[in-house]
DNA sequence: CTTACCATGTAAGGCGTTACATGATTCA
DNA sequence: TGAATCATGTAACGCCTTACATGGTAAG
């Protein structure tokens, strides 16, 4: 019966929070997920409309100007799903590194091009790792008893511990 | 005129160390590259008969028994392939985690189920540690002055890195 | 003698990206 | 007035997994 499409869960845990239009969860994603999750328009939108099929989301009015824009908003139905979902043990967490392999074959190039893979994977987890050190500050400062922010900041500092093993993994290699 | 297909780059480059059959390549990287690569058989053998087609790889003598072997061995155009590879940028390394989404989206569950979820996480993790420990213990007493085994090595404390510091967020969290 | 592992491969189908197509609005 | 961003969507295509199909061999 069920597409156990992980997207469509994503939508709906976007959705469950707020109306947002297809343009604004491909922003949610990008900016709040997008250490452990990513997804394109060309995959959102066609989810979106199969939500609304299934009946776990409906379009709401695009009241008001004369732009084309389409919010969603989940159903109850919608909301159920979603919950049950949670309960559900989590299947895989995975990770894939082109970075890994090319260290991996090394032997096949030179120290040297490993050094450069080494130089270039840093930078960009330097890159991420400040980012998302600014996202805890920020939710440092207005976490009252939030949970929602509290569960965001839990993944926040997921990406932080592990970009920091990275870049520690990276400066024993080095030596 | 290029597929710019990794798995043909990750057969290449086990098959840069010695000929292997494809149910050996399998083998090899579900005990060497799982933690950050993986491979089916539905796209390991089409993509050696692949590497065959485009004359980077040839099948040898499958000499012997009556049994059905197929060795396959690197020509000097897949080695110089694999070579130019490792020295182009790794493109991502991706990291999708259904266990970080469902702690994202913790407030539409309950606590307790996100506690669930941590639970399972943390002993996947501590299992996988567990693994990579050992190897390195191998990989120790075996290393001296080989490149391979040191490349090897690299990759597998890259690992205990990572798990490590999961299993660090996850005692923080609880607290 | 039967279970587990060795060994190769194909077919169907799912999932997702990229590129394309289109147009409005905002801001400098 | 031109660039950037807002906004929605489709089509082609690629890649991979799952399930299936087939059979040999080793060990208990």
């Amino acid at each position: 019966m069920a597409k156990e499409r992980v997207l469509d869960y994503v939508l709906l845990g976007l959705l469950s929070h707020e109306d947002l239009t297809g343009y604004e969860i491909k922003k949610r994603i990008d900016s709040g997920l997008s250490f452990f999750w990513g997804a394109s328009y060309g995959s959102i939108y066609p989810a979106l409309s199969d939500l609304v099929q299934r009946g776990l989301a409906v379009r709401t009015e695009e009241s008001g100007g004369p732009r084309e824009k389409i919010h969603y908003h989940i159903t109850s139905s919608g909301r159920d799903h979603l919950k049950n979902w949670l309960l559900i043990p989590a299947k895989k967490d995975e990770f894939r590194s082109e970075t890994l392999l090319k260290v991996f074959f090394g032997g096949e190039s030179s120290p040297e091009a490993v050094l450069a893979q080494l130089d270039a994977f840093e930078e960009r987890t330097a890159v991420a790792l400040q980012q998302l050190r600014e996202y805890e500050k920020v939710l440092q400062s207005i976490t009252g008893e939030d949970d929602d922010h509290r569960y965001f900041l839990a993944t926040v500092r997921f990406g932080i511990s592990t970009y920091q093993a990275w870049l520690d993994w990276a400066d024993e290699l080095r030596a």
